[in-house]
DNA sequence: GAGTTTGAAACT
DNA sequence: CAGTTTCAAACTC
């Protein structure tokens, strides 16, 4: 890969999942550190109106007709019958799934629930009766907290509930290779504009060469997930991010959590002791004093106690100047054991300066407000 | 639009 | 519970 050259990378290889609270957006970290300049991003439905992305194509997934041919819409292969609703304006063949072959639907509620009580999220038989289609927020949503078996995709491909959901797996998936998973960075066309599905696809028409650093993905969900998963009839699944948190950068009057600063930070420094699949990757070591101050301040920073944490802060950024002003330059080994060049290591010091400044503003936010 | 691939659901 | 089959959506050409 070779975008990332110009970028910087955090990656979160060793035990990712154990990390995907964390969404920042590295770009308005390394990219811009003057987070005041970020034009504010808009995370309201509205910003899509038509549901398309930039290519035109759906991102968010609202509730559309199925075509079952042979399930008579009355398994959970069709996405009506699994949403709960009866189909209308489907082109479905031989459709069950309706007030007119009401006894059959209910034959097959009952079937599936016997199966498994929570296949429609939790929704009871009786409710189920008479649903109609559009009152379906999105399809087969309340089975995320069942998780993925992705075994081929990745989990990047919307062949994936997780990914199609626009969500990162969690520790209830069972995927083999997942790359659903909380990483962030900075890479060329990658902004908190795009979904993970836009990004995929723009690294597959512009960078098709392999052996390129993995697919990035971007960690927000679709607001009208955050809407179905904070609505009360949602059991609020464990899933991999924590609501209503902007990431950093979004605009420049909110300021970023402090527990998703230190876990990005701690993310790098983690990377840097996991195998890197690709030898181009550029990982962060951090010193263990950076590395003790982040965990440090992870523990703290539910704390509430801002004083506290400014000085914490204050002795990171203390920390960080220590470990590249002078002192021995970070190590990123490749899966060969071959240390990165000198480049790498300018890079890293850009970043982590970069990181460094954004700390100082952050703490100034909170001195300002 | 047809054919292929994929992973969930259903079945054995 | 594991393996296989069925199914419909996603994806590719």
């Amino acid at each position: 890969m070779t975008d990332k050259v110009d970028s910087g990378e955090f990656a979160t290889e060793k035990n990712p999942k154990e990390l995907v609270s964390t969404k920042l957006e590295l770009s308005s970290l390394v990219s811009d550190s003057n987070v005041e300049e970020l034009p504010p991003i808009s995370r309201e439905p509205s910003e899509t109106k038509d549901n398309t992305d930039q290519d035109g194509v759906n991102t968010v997934r609202k509730h559309k007709g199925c075509r079952c041919k042979q399930s008579k819409c009355l398994k959970l292969y069709c996405d009506c019958f699994a949403s709960g609703v009866v189909c209308t304006d489907c082109d479905c063949a031989d459709c069950h799934n309706n007030s007119d072959n009401s006894d059959a639907r209910e034959f097959a509620l009952k079937s599936v629930l016997g199966r498994n009580p929570n296949a429609f999220n939790g929704m009871s038989f009786t409710s189920l009766i008479d649903k109609q289609c559009k009152d379906a927020p999105d399809t087969k949503l309340g089975l995320l907290s069942r998780g993925c078996k992705c075994k081929r995709t990745r989990c990047l491909k919307k062949y994936c509930e997780c990914f199609q959901a626009n969500v990162l797996c969690s520790d209830n998936c069972k995927c083999i290779g997942c790359k659903n998973v909380s990483e962030v960075f900075h890479a060329p066309g990658f902004s908190a504009h795009n979904s993970p599905q836009v990004y995929q696809r723009r690294r597959r028409r512009e960078l098709p060469q392999r052996n390129s650093c993995r697919a990035p993905l971007f960690l927000i969900p679709d607001p009208s997930i955050q809407n179905a998963l904070d609505s009360p009839s949602s059991p609020s699944p464990k899933l991999p991010y924590s609501k209503k948190k902007p990431p950093l950068g979004y605009t420049s009057t909110i300021v970023p959590d402090l527990g998703d600063i230190c876990s990005l930070l701690l993310a790098a420094s983690e990377s840097a002791t996991a195998n890197a699949e690709d030898q181009n990757r550029i990982c962060i070591k951090l010193d263990d004093k950076v590395g003790n101050k982040c965990t440090e301040l992870l523990g703290e920073s539910e704390s509430g106690n801002v004083e506290e944490e400014i000085q914490s802060f204050g002795k990171l950024i203390e920390l960080i100047d220590a470990q590249y002003n002078g002192e021995e330059g970070s190590k990123c080994k490749t899966k060969t054991g071959v240390h990165e060049t000198d480049i790498s290591i300018e890079q890293e010091r850009a970043v982590l300066a970069t990181f460094r400044d954004c700390l100082q503003k952050f703490i100034k936010s909170i001195l300002d407000s």
